[in-house]
DNA sequence: GAAATTATATGAGAAATCTCACATCCGGAA
DNA sequence: TTCCGGATGTGAGATTTCTCATATAATTTC
């Protein structure tokens, strides 16, 4: 295929074909489960992923949504995960799977592939630590605000409450809370399974803080 | 100096030493400031700092603490600070100081530093997960006793509580509040300025969640 | 299609956490 | 020494968030 050529032309150094294979996920399945160490990269060309850990105490917290185009695999290839996460699929997922194992010792000498690496994790690094301050200098209003436009498409927001509660590291019940209060100030409404904005700009302001 | 030229051996590919120099910085000085963007990489030899950031309703976030060894800068050689951090020195801080911006050509193309890289920034990236998830599924209580365990030395904790409460994001007041009940439960007592642990398998039990 | 599971929804009360007020203590600056 | 800002410590009341219970709708499984 083309477009594979193309792709590892711009990321490798060398020729990745040999070691490269295309995969599907059905929605569900694991692409990776906690406890297992897999040899391989993940290059997510189409779909959505979700990764999540379990705490011992039986909360899951949903750390990242994962969208085309993405790589999973990198921290468990670099083997600084302590705690391994679980990558399962949300919608169909294509990947371009690379076995890392075989060709380490190439990925190690590549330095167009380690640029590429290094820029694809400290842009998640940095996700990760804004998350985090935000996280800690804010209460839920404020960050749901952010997630509603972030999430949404056009001015419709579909998300399971769930994922939602999850993700924003707050109970079910707490994001229903808010939600119910947005709906009572007029920023957003109910319907037909899904809610809409009403109020951009006031969540925008909600949002910035 | 002997020990520069082996350390930079074992970093870097080519000969780093004419982009080099030393730098020192007093207790409280800033490494970086928010806002600016600096153009070098610092490598933390010896002390210690900490990174932080201040949001727009006025709460300051400490993302972390530096340790000797460490590097300082490297997201912003990478480009991809959204909201920039300030790096403020906490005891005397010794550097050695990289010209980034001289020698990035140099830097691109050089596997061994970008291994190195990758691994530094994916540690980061693991640890700030963890954060992440431990502090949505625990409360202080469980937080707090992993921070006392870490942060003391022997049994004695002798940490500013201005700048744990910022470090756990939590309000100065109820840091206090979660102290005072561990005394009253016999896991710590005050004395002479300082904490000292009295019951560090209880700590312990708690920090593991 | 029936049963079982999962998601959505809401109420009530409790726990965690925050804000603000205020007092004390200590170290550095004048 | 005196003064002052920062760090410590405590109280009271408000806000945020959690747990648990319960009910219904939607989805999956058999």
């Amino acid at each position: 295929m083309d477009r594979i050529e193309e792709w590892s032309r711009e990321l490798f150094s060398f020729d990745v074909r040999p070691f490269l294979e295309e995969r599907v996920f059905a929605p569900g399945e694991f692409i990776l489960r906690e406890g297992t160490f897999p040899q391989h990269l993940y290059f997510l060309t189409q779909g959505r992923a979700k990764i999540y850990t379990t705490h011992k105490n039986g909360k899951v917290s949903l750390l990242s949504f994962s969208a085309a185009p993405d790589l999973i695999g990198d921290m468990e290839l670099l083997e600084v995960r302590r705690e391994s996460l679980c990558v399962q699929a949300l919608t169909r997922c294509h990947f371009w799977v690379v076995d890392s194992r075989r060709c380490l010792p190439q990925l190690r000498e590549d330095p167009k592939f380690l640029w590429f690496l290094c820029n694809h994790i400290a842009r998640r690094s940095a996700r990760q630590a804004s998350t985090l301050t935000i996280q800690q200098a804010y209460p839920l209003r404020n960050q749901l605000a952010a997630f509603l436009l972030m999430a949404s498409e056009g001015d419709r927001y579909r998300q399971r409450h769930t994922e939602a509660a999850e993700y924003l590291g707050v109970s079910y019940r707490h994001l229903l809370y808010v939600l119910a209060q947005f709906r009572e100030e007029g920023l957003i409404a109910r319907g037909g399974g899904e809610y809409r904005i009403l109020d951009r700009a006031a969540l925008e302001a909600l949002a910035a803080g």
